[in-house]
Parts: structure tokens; sequence; C-alpha cells
DNA sequence: TCGGAACGGTAGAGCGCTTAACCGGTCCCT
DNA sequence: AGGGACCGGTTAAGCGCTCTACCGTTCCGA
């Protein structure tokens, strides 16, 4: 390892300029400049990152916590991963990843003093953790939101608009019963989950003012599960033509159970995807039209607020609400004629 | 922040002792190690692990580097990221993502002696990223193979076994015409990615030695390539009963692409997965079975030779290939009788 | 002519920890 | 009784960098 004080002695200066040379922290003349970087170049210097971090207090290093293992991370969840490391190194951060569960296991990892912040992913509504990074004072962004964010940073899907853009298709295509399919809000620690809750309340508001009748259907994350509920939506209210599916792990499913109760889809009902992935489209059978959640931007937006948080401590709080996105794919059409 | 200095102050002992006593690097009396402690405990001391690395010369942190972008990466390799950064955790090491492209990047990022090792993910056949870190002399570990992995650590999939347990599945059940659906070898970057090669020898060499004759298709990655490749595989070889395929991405529409063509799954044709995600079983309509990768098992064993070869410099060099798991889910059936 | 910016550079004190070297008692063996 | 081994502990020298305080020149305006 090439270190600074030889990059100094080759250049015959001091150690401190080097230093300055290598931040732009203090002007230098161009003549030491060029003769320090020329050093630099023939010794194929690196500076460490460590013993900077240590004399600077400053890391530039970001963790992102996530639930490991509760809930397996969805494909949305994991673009926002890669996506926030390629954000992070843009920005000249590493990202760390922290599979951490509980508050105590976070503390702990906080208190290493290995990063300068942290990105938190599936907020809960009343998340714990929330509090712990603000008692530490540790500077942190949520990938989500809690039940009352505000004073808070945060990145998160714009659940009530995706909402309302579904509702606006729907409805533009002339349904008037459009039903809506949901995770199971109380599953385990993830009660109070906030896509789940947003999506719902939305909806049920949104309905209301456009003066239809609300229709909520749950179901467990996974196909079987969807099937069953696409014949419990149809037994309870068969004169449903659209369904919003928020439900991801079961579209798929639910579609399939629509096929076997007889309704052809899009013809007799439509179906539209919530804040799913862009598999869910791309890679579907059959295909599926879908509002598709932006994981990449999330991602990105996130490290971003945090990066912007760090370098400029009077940041504007970043409190952003990223759109769905509109990917058409055969799955919704015109509502049946009324005499159907 | 508290440092040791204060503990030791107020422990009445010197700051190598309680250096002592957090590693349990030099034995220390039982009453020493209580007040030590009891110490800590008041004070709520955590060791910065950045001064710890810094004065150690070993971070405790392992660099996970994977291409960003290029060619996105499918579940299984995201189950690889998480399961390493719980893997990591476990042994108390952090796990830093590097979404890095090129050698030059890698070289720069490998310089600032951030990380004591690199686990190097998507690993080609002559993969430039193996010689850098010889080079450098940086420890490493390669999730994937290159051509020639002698004296390289590594933990792959098991192509090989994973192809003879697909073979004899459906050679078991009466096939004798089956088919191998590939992705395409020379895509961009990927050129000599080795699953797709490792899959077609192994396949080309087995079918062989059991006296059939092998038949590849190639198809994009993508489920409407996958749904053509049906088509042409029908046209080119009608006679064919069963086949294994690697593409995962176009396996749903491969499938589809079968039924389209008036074929019945499984009674008229069967289909195997291989090396495909849970989901592409679990979540997958119409339910195809498969030999599902080991993802998790890579990115916990992929860590845990790391993590043996930094703690001890002498353990044997990890060479280890984990096998796919046959998860049936009726998409293979008994070979149709001669004369249908 | 002289005081004082402005400029370019250096010296050196840490950042919080690890670890080699050392030190003074005990204990035991001969 | 003398000497070595051992035990529990301390001292202090870094790890590679940042950054404040300081120092000597030059230049300029009054």
């Amino acid at each position: 390892m090439v270190t600074m004080q030889e990059v100094a002695a080759r250049a015959g200066v001091s150690l401190a300029t080097v230093s300055f040379v290598v931040n732009d922290s203090k002007p230098v003349s161009a003549a030491t400049r060029a003769r320090v970087e020329q050093a630099m170049a023939d010794l194929g210097f690196r500076r460490n990152v460590l013993a900077r971090a240590l004399a600077s207090q400053r890391t530039r290093i970001i963790a992102l916590a996530f639930p490991a293992l509760e809930h397996k991370l969805g494909t949305t969840a994991l673009n926002v991963v890669t996506t926030a490391a390629l954000a992070a190194n843009e920005r000249g951060f590493n990202l760390v990843l922290w599979p951490v569960n509980t508050v105590e296991q976070l503390d702990d990892y906080v208190g290493g003093g290995l990063v300068d912040g942290v990105l938190l992913m599936e907020v809960t509504a009343e998340d714990p953790r929330v509090d712990l990074l603000q008692r530490r004072g540790v500077p942190f962004v949520l990938v989500g939101r809690t039940a009352d964010p505000a004073g808070l940073r945060y990145v998160d899907i714009d659940f009530e608009s995706a909402v309302a853009d579904g509702l606006d298709h729907l409805v533009g295509l002339g349904h008037t019963r459009v039903a809506l399919l949901l995770g199971e809000l109380h599953s385990g620690s993830l009660s109070g989950y906030g896509p789940i809750a947003r999506t719902e309340a939305a909806y049920r508001a949104q309905v209301l003012e456009r003066g239809l009748e609300p229709v909520v259907v749950r179901s467990p994350q996974d196909p079987r599960s969807g099937r069953e509920a696409a014949a419990r939506l149809l037994e309870a209210h068969p004169g449903v033509t659209a369904v919003l599916a928020l439900n991801e792990d079961a579209l798929h499913g639910f579609v399939n159970g629509l096929a076997a109760s007889g309704r052809t889809l899009p013809d007799d009902v439509s179906v539209l995807g919530l804040a799913t992935s862009p598999d869910a489209v791309t890679n579907a059978d059959p295909a599926v039209s879908a509002l598709v959640a932006p994981g990449p931007e999330l991602g990105r937006r996130g490290v971003e607020a945090m990066v912007d948080a760090l370098e400029a401590p009077e940041a504007p709080l970043v409190q952003e609400l990223v759109p769905c996105t509109l990917h058409l794919n055969h799955s919704t059409a015109a509502a049946p004629a009324a005499g159907a």
C-alpha cells in the first residue's frame, strides 16, 4: 500500500500538501500540484478510505437496513437495493447491507461508527427503528413511511396517486364496479405495514368520492391463495367487472382463478396490478397490465436524499412520493355492456 | 461516542487491558474483567469499527462485486446477495455492495483498502477481475467459475449434476427425446458466461452417454422469445417429448408456446426447469417443475469460504458445487405411448 | 518606507484502536 | 536460597490520514 507519506517524499512536499491536493481542500500552486499528481501516478497511490474516515469522522459509508427472513424481499425491494448501491457509488459512497431484524441489533450496528447514515427499508406504521436512530442522532432516510412521517426524510411510492391512476384508467373504460385485491394486513410483525394500509384507505376514499361502492378482497401473498380469492370475489360480488390488485404474488393465481370461474380477461373482467414489479408485466403469463412500482427510483432518490443530508446538513427535508407508471398489457378493456 | 480510554479510566485499568477484554486477546483476571465489563455497560461502550480496522489492518468488511446494469440480476442472484449479507453478519463481518462493471473500477475500489476480501458474482469463463485480484493480492471467492478454476476458491451451482438429475427424472419417466432450451451464448460481454456453456456441454455429453440424440434450442431471455422457441422446436423436432429449460425468463413463454401449438402439459410434453429461482416453481402459472437453483446456499457458502480464508489463511481451498433441488409441480409425466 | 494582507506551504496533534515490548510479583523447582 | 517461568498488567509506538495553527515571502497601499 502506497501512503501519502511516500507520495509526499517523492514529490518533495509535506504530507499535508498531498492531502490538500487529493481533497482539493486548500489552494496549491499549479507547479506543486503537478509534482504531487505525478508522484501519485508514479506510485499508484490510492487514499486509504479507513484512515481518512477515522481522521475526518466521516466514513462515506451508508447502511441499508432491511428485515431479513421475516418476509422475503420482493423484486421491487431488490431493485431498490441494487440501484441504491449504484447511486451511492456514483456519489462516492459505499453501501453496506444490514439484514437486521431487531432494534437492539440496529443499535449495535449503529454504535460501531461504521456508517454516516442509514437507509431504512420495509418501514412499518410505528417503526421503532425510527425512534432509535433519532435518539442516537444518526441521519437516516426512510424508503417507505411511518404513519406520521412529519419531520422525517422519506421516499415512498405514491400509493394514493397510483390508486387514482388505476381508477381513472378503469373508470375511463366504463367500469363502475371496481374491486381491490389486497394482502393481509396483520401478518406477524408487518401489522401496520404501510403499503397495504395506505392503498386500502386511498381506494375506499376515492371510490366513494366517485360515487362507487368499495369492494375489498384479502388474500395471503401467494398464487394459490390468489386463485381462491378470485372465487370468493366472484361469489360475493358477481357484478364486479374490474379489479385493482396490490398483492403481486397472488396476482397470477388470481387471474387464473378468474379464468377458472369462466371469466375471460379482459372482456368479462379487467385486472390492473398495483405497485407491482416490472416482471409482473413483462414476464407474466397471462399478460397483465399494471402500475409498476418505481423500485429503481426509490433506491436512487433514497440514497441521494441521504447523501445530500450528509453533505449539506441544512439541505431541505426530502419527502418524496414517486408515482407508479402504467404499463398496459391487454388485461384491461372497456366494461362489458350493462345487459351482458 | 464512548472510547476505550474512557472505559479504562472508569475501570481503573489501562487502555490496553480494555482492548484485551473486548477482544479476548490476552488473559485478564476475572476481577479486572468484571470491572471493565461493568464500566463498559455503565458507559454504553461500543468499539469503533474503523479505528479497530485501521490499527489491526483488518476491516472485517467483505465486498460483493456484481456487474450492474449489464444484465439485470435475476431472482437467484438476488437471493445470493441477501443471504450473503446475512451470513456475513453472523460471522461478524459487514457486506458492502460494489456494482462495478470494469476492471479499472474494481481496481479503484480494491485500492481503497476498505475490504478484507471480495466475492465475485456473475463470473465469466475468462474473467479479467480474477487476474486483477490475484495481482493485487486480495483474497477472493468466486460465486460461479471461470473456465479453469484450478487453484481458485469458488462456490457454484452444480450444473453437471443438475443436468444428470433432470435427465434421470425424464428418462426415468420413459422419455427418449429430451431437448435443451438455452439462453444465447454470445450476448454482449456475457460471452463465455459459465452456466450456459457448462449446461450445454453437460447435456450433450450425458445425452450421448445415454444413447440419445441431443437437441438444443436457443432463445433470448424473455417470454415472448420463449414462445417462439417452442414453435421452432416443435417444427424442427416434432418428436420431442421432454424439455430441459435453463432459460428461466423464457420458460413460461415457452410453456405457453407449447400449449399454443396444441401440446398439452405434461401429457404430450414434459418440461423441467433447470437452475431456476424458486419463484419459477412457486409462483408460476402454469405450474412448472424445476431443479431449483441453490441461491441462498451459494451466498452463504461463498461468504463462509471467504471468512474462513481470511481467518485461517491455511484453510483448505473451498471448491464447492452445490446441487439444485428437484421441485415437482405437474409439468412432467410419463412419456406418451410410442404410437401416440 | 513600513504594516499587513494574501499566498503557498509545513509542522504536528490527534482520530480510537491494536499489539509488541516490557515490567514487577508469585510460585515452584532444584 | 536462587533462578526461571508464568501471570496480569502497563507503556507506547504506530495504523494513514485530516486539519488547525503557524511560518516565511511577496506584494500592495498608505
